[in-house]
DNA sequence: TTGCGATGTATCGAGCCGATACATCGGGAC
DNA sequence: GTCCCGATGTATCGGCTCGATACATCGCAA
């Protein structure tokens, strides 16, 4: 996972693991947080192992002093990493769909096609709607068997899941109906669509 | 972490692997992913060491028969375990705020004091806040930097962000004014709470 | 009776995290 | 001037966790 986003962040520009790592955590949303240096590095070297990525010492031209010693190391991609890159881009598993893998994914939605964009989405709100029919399942029959703080976590946890699943519906409808990037404006004036009551018995 | 759930859930009834494994995955919210086998004997093994289990062979008298051979093994919390339990309640660090913490912790509030519940609540706000301000920082200042994609799925977690510190203001609010496991009813009548326009400048 | 899905215990390789160490750079305090 | 500190920067280690896998039993239906 961590694999596709340092290939797609460094097709757009060669980095050092430092900015790498700002990026990483700018870029992907919620979903993924804050990579560490103790898996970004050893990624790296698996990386350049593979063949994917090169490093190539910064020589002082180009790149700001960081006079001698153990000067910064810049990674950027090669072509078997291009390819690599599109391959993981097209390539679905179910780790695509839960939060990190899709938080990857959809940062890079603007570089797949829309048949890709779609598998993916849905298989993400497929996902989202499982894990939000086992919570209404614990609301509906063990209710009774919980205390009010895990009742109300449950309860919190399956608002998000609704709220999610209709934001999925939204993209899709979105995705199918041509204009792809265009989402609508969030203003004072439209501050929420109209919300359907919570069915609970 | 898991540590923690653990010793909560055997505090309840002792239990086999199996059914601690459901149990964990039922109780603890949409925050805490279901744990895996791998995860949960290895550190079963530990606590058992570290003496705060101890596993039973269960005598077919009082569970059903898996005759023989490997029966299923039934871990029960020791005294030092619950010894154990009382203090990693009410001890925070930083990682009683991230996703899995802070789920686990809510789900054994029932057994804490006041005190501690505003803590962590408080302190689970305040990390939120820090996540919000952070999505807000780049939606203001590197939104054109973006593609639309990117931003949409800063968009969508910062709104998750808000949505969690009102919820946290309201658990906070409850908290102080002393009727602690009580929270108001979500029916078709008061279906959400009136919500302030999103502050996008 | 055969076979299959749920129950049940257990391990292994690999990914990932937090802590830690070490070094340089730019700039403000004194 | 120089001294210290916070940001920048590379790197490793121990330990937790996951997904895959293996193996065994139980209840039940074809």
């Amino acid at each position: 996972m961590l694999e596709l986003a340092i290939l797609g962040l460094l097709q757009e520009a060669p980095m050092h693991g430092y900015e790498l790592r700002k990026e990483l955590a700018t870029k992907l949303g919620t979903l993924r947080a804050a990579i560490s240096y103790g898996t970004l590095y050893p990624t790296l070297k698996r990386l350049k192992l593979a063949g994917w990525i090169s490093e190539a010492e910064a020589n002082s031209d180009i790149i700001p002093p960081m006079t001698s010693k153990r000067g910064r190391v810049v990674y950027k991609i090669t072509a078997e990493g291009k390819e690599h890159f599109a391959d993981l881009l097209t390539q679905t598993g179910p780790e695509t769909y839960d939060d990190a893998g899709f938080g990857v994914h959809f940062t890079f939605f603007s570089r797949t096609d829309r048949a890709t964009r779609l598998r993916i989405l849905e298989g993400r709100r497929r996902r989202i709607e499982e894990r939000r029919e086992g919570l209404r399942e614990i609301l509906a029959r063990a209710a009774d068997r919980l205390d009010a703080y895990t009742l109300e976590l449950q309860r919190h946890g399956l608002e998000a899941c609704e709220r999610e699943v209709r934001w999925l519906e939204e993209l899709i409808t979105n995705e199918r109906s041509g204009r792809t990037p265009a989402f609508r404006q969030r203003t004072e004036s439209t501050p929420e669509p109209p919300r359907p009551p919570l069915d609970r018995p």
